[in-house]
DNA sequence: AATGAATGAGTCTTCATTCAT
DNA sequence: GATGAATGAAGACTCATTCAT
């Protein structure tokens, strides 16, 4: 995954340069963006708006003309970056080669993604959930997406008999994608100091075997 | 898992029959349950000092005498549940059983724990992170236990050449207590409606196999 | 003034020994002698009831037996001290000697008084007022009783012609009072190394050279 | 001294004269002054911020845009009320005249000041000992300036001859400060129905009386 | 559009007082 | 009489949100 901006952002939004030097005009996406940092680095419940304007570069109400209220600053900054994440998953799936290949690619983009955008990692790992309790039904859709996108796969892996079909493709892909999940908080509470995505292969290895016919090859 | 009472309890204080039904003298423990169970029904930090003391049945100065101030007392609801969850976890590795065997109890006692305990369930897929990033190293020892005692059955298991050794044994824990995690968390997340226990079998085999080298080539 | 127990305490109630150190039986006067080491120390309105308990050696709600509430703790207790002041100034005027010498000799009382009971000048100094002003009109009898006393002395002084009489006797007796008082106060606010007493002479001096006639002797 | 706004006020503040009238961008004062009047009425420690809030006519949040928290209220008001005092102090004794003279003069200040500002009265009769005890050495480099200009006068009658030199100028301020002072105290807790200033001829006599060795044998 | 001073509802926490034992 | 655990009213302080400029 190429190296992007301080964090995800979705293509459409970070095809214009100078996106987050700028200082005129882009308030929204600059409020966005810092929503995400702070986030990460207080929580969701303990972000304060005036933090985020602060970071923003903005003033405190300023906010208020782009947002209705806090939690939607939160959720749309949450929901951002998840969006640029899917795109980049759904692109990654679009290129060609097997389930088995796919999911090894897409594990390879999950952590070194996460890797390399501490922010979102942290917003993902620790406040997704929060966020997917509290605010209604927020991200629910997108998490889902992401799911499915997984499910595809593995659903495809089935039929094509690259993978056992004695297995709910949902317990499948929450396996698949636990694994990774854990790679990621753990490296997150650890001192995150080695590379995370230089143990996708170990994982993938792991998962796939246990997906694939007790005969491999 | 039998059924207990309201929250996890370690089996030697629940020794005493009546434990949750007395008013005089078990407020600490009250409060504890009642802690619990607003963390997993509001989040740790939208939990209320009031909602506690409403929740445990005294008043809210009532808590001050048996904490020094909130973050404590959410702190020990934590530790204690996660303590009591520990103890189960070691109790059911004392019993006989080879390594493949005892991860499969062990993700039993997981998946029917959390499935039987909702709110401790909650607790543990959203606000042990939340609280791990933030309490300083709170619970960190208690998850590293639990960890190990993951990664002690992976070793045994590499040792007895039942598992795999090219696999480093803090991957190979990561991905099993992951996708026992996730399967918990979408369950929370769905209505919750299957037995959750009921995919213990396959989850495990998923892993196992993965973990195991017998069949490969 | 003769050494007594660690704070004043009218004469009647300090007959009987181990005053301070029997425990049972004298609890008002042993609540009383807390409240008044707790509001030197702590000051009137940061004075807790706990803390007077906890000094006294006496359960909190055993004060309650006593009083009827806070105020009248500190009320009780200031008039105590007070009172005991009052015995003692007028023990002093009943010796024989005439208006300047009784003067000199009630300044000497009152710096010695207050250097050696150094809970009780904190409390006159800065607690007596406090309570003058919010506690109806507490202690104002027994403040006025002081300085009647000093009036009597004055006037006295003026008839027998020894202090001049082209001054109210009201103005003389706060110059006297109020030169001892600030002595004391500039005392408690120092590190209070030096002794008070000692500056008797100096004091009276000042004073009576202004009491007396132009032309003394 | 010249009736001034609601409190004493720094002379060089105090120039425009609208300062008490606008409702805009003179908070900070309003602040001031309410707190001076607020611990006049109820005292220190039973100063209430709404309180505050509520006689300045901000809200209750408004004062901790001005104040990080009630202590720092409270002192600054008390500080801003004796710097102002402090003010005229100084002003009143660059004027010329001689020791006694001077003294007199301070002596008149102070009495008409106190006698027509109630509530800085209130506050340094009682508050001032308060606080001075309490909230660390506040106050006590003002004080201590007071009285150097008090000592100073003093040790200037002493050079010139004009006052005793076998006084210590400390004690000689203390009781020319302390008789002033308790004037004031028993104005204040008089019904203060009679003019305080008219008493500083009587009371300056005294003292100096005391204070020049001039008639003595 | 942008600002940021002002607002006040909402929370934690303390502590005088009560009362069952 | 004595205790001290329990109570809950009261008060300091925070921070999302508004609105005059």
């Amino acid at each position: 995954m190429a190296p992007r901006a301080k964090t995800l952002r979705a293509p459409t939004s970070a095809a214009s340069a100078a996106s987050s030097t700028g200082r005129r005009g882009d308030k929204y996406q600059r409020i966005l963006d810092a929503a995400i940092e702070v986030i990460a680095e207080k929580g969701f419940f303990q972000s304060r708006v005036s933090d985020i304007a602060a970071r923003a570069d903005v003033a405190d109400g300023t906010i208020y003309l782009y947002f209705r209220n806090k939690e939607e600053i939160l959720m749309a900054a949450i929901a951002s970056a998840f969006s640029a994440w899917l795109d980049l998953a759904r692109a990654e799936l679009r290129k060609s080669g097997g389930p088995s290949e796919q999911l090894r690619r897409l594990a390879l983009l999950h952590l070194a993604a996460m890797g390399s955008h501490r922010s979102m990692a942290i917003v993902f790992q620790t406040e997704l959930r929060q966020s997917a309790r509290f605010l209604a039904q927020f991200s629910q859709h997108q998490l889902r997406e992401y799911f499915d996108l997984i499910r595809g796969v593995v659903r495809a892996g089935q039929e094509q008999g690259v993978f056992r079909s004695d297995l709910s493709d949902k317990i499948a892909a929450n396996c698949f994608f636990g694994a990774l999940d854990e790679m990621v908080t753990s490296w997150l509470l650890s001192d995150h100091d080695y590379e995370l995505a230089g143990a996708a292969d170990a994982v993938v290895d792991v998962i796939l075997r246990g997906l694939e016919g007790r005969t491999r090859r």
